[in-house]
DNA sequence: AGTTGTCAAGCTAGT
DNA sequence: ACTAGCTTGACAACT
């Protein structure tokens, strides 16, 4: 089991710096792409110190990465230095990596267009994760998409538009229940179709679900990885108790993450801890599964 | 130096 | 009709 935490350390400086379209210039993004790689490098470093060794990265690393305004720019020739040592750094220490395109990412849109760019973005994060020479145990998770009034239809698209895909971008494609239309359930239906892996996100779970225990939803999500995808993923994240529902709280609920460790204790995953506070919930996160687990 | 409106992109539920 | 929330603020223009 793997422990770690998405796109931030809130210590360190930030490897997600970006800039506006009308002030792109091919410098300029060169200058940010090079300084966001320093900067996961560093966060790798920090990360490995500390044991915690699963990492999202965030999807500005390369900004504009799908975009034809970075089309010219040969990103993984320029940067290929650096870009094999994050890969020696991640290889040499076995670090378990993710990357989760945004919320314009929807595969299942009626809208054509829509669909395209959803997937040129895919390709643009699984073409990051290639530079990096990375196997097919690193993913890129997106959530099945909107609902559009009907359900069974937009699942049907899903699948269809999944189906079409390259099988270099399949390799690193999985999906994750989320909080309002897709539940682990949808998500399971799915992937007996076309045999994409499933994140079992709890937040998502207690918002949303079909009335299963947690541990039956876990063993659906679980079941759909193959040794190839390497060990199920899990987000772990609370309820904000002074948010709205779905809002992600500002640091671990320590009791209800032990009580989550006990539950799970005879299955291997790696959890991402998707709480604000990034670092420091991992530690208290790792610190709790170490007694409980023993590792 | 600090503040604030804005940023490529979508969708849902709540007000 | 409008907005918060989503994996995450960060940029850039202004005072």
């Amino acid at each position: 089991m793997k422990i770690g935490y998405p796109c931030i350390n809130t210590r360190l400086y930030t490897p997600n710096r970006t800039l506006r379209l009308s002030s792109y210039s091919e410098r300029y993004v060169t200058e940010i792409i090079q300084s966001n790689l320093s900067a996961i490098k560093l966060i790798l470093e920090f990360n490995i110190k500390h044991n915690l060794l699963f990492f999202r990265i965030g999807s500005s690393v390369i900004p504009f990465g799908s975009h034809k305004i970075t089309r010219e720019l040969n990103w993984v020739d320029l940067f290929k230095d650096s870009l094999k040592e994050l890969s020696d750094i991640i290889k040499q220490n076995k670090i378990r990596i993710s990357m989760h395109p945004d919320q314009f990412v929807v595969l299942n849109s009626p809208d054509k267009e829509i669909v395209e760019t959803s997937i040129r973005e895919a390709e643009y994060h699984v073409r990051f994760l290639d530079s990096l020479e990375l196997d097919s145990t690193a993913k890129v998770q997106l959530h099945v998409g909107g609902r559009y009034d009907d359900k069974e239809l937009a699942i049907q698209r899903f699948i269809s538009v999944y189906s079409n895909l390259n099988q270099n971008i399949k390799n690193r494609l999985v999906i994750e229940n989320d909080d309002r239309v897709y539940s682990i359930k949808d998500c399971y239906k799915i992937s007996e179709e076309i045999n994409i892996p499933i994140v079992f996100d709890t937040l998502h779970y207690q918002c949303l679900n079909d009335g299963e225990s947690i541990l039956k939803a876990i063993d659906m999500a679980f079941s759909t990885w193959k040794s190839k995808d390497g060990l199920p993923m899990v987000d772990y994240s609370n309820q904000d108790p002074k948010g709205k529902k779905g809002k992600h709280a500002s640091t671990i609920n320590t009791e209800d993450f032990k009580k989550f460790i006990e539950e799970t204790k005879e299955k291997n995953f790696d959890i991402m801890i998707e709480i604000k506070d990034k670092q420091e919930s991992a530690f208290k996160a790792l610190s709790i599964a170490t007694s409980i687990r023993g590792f």
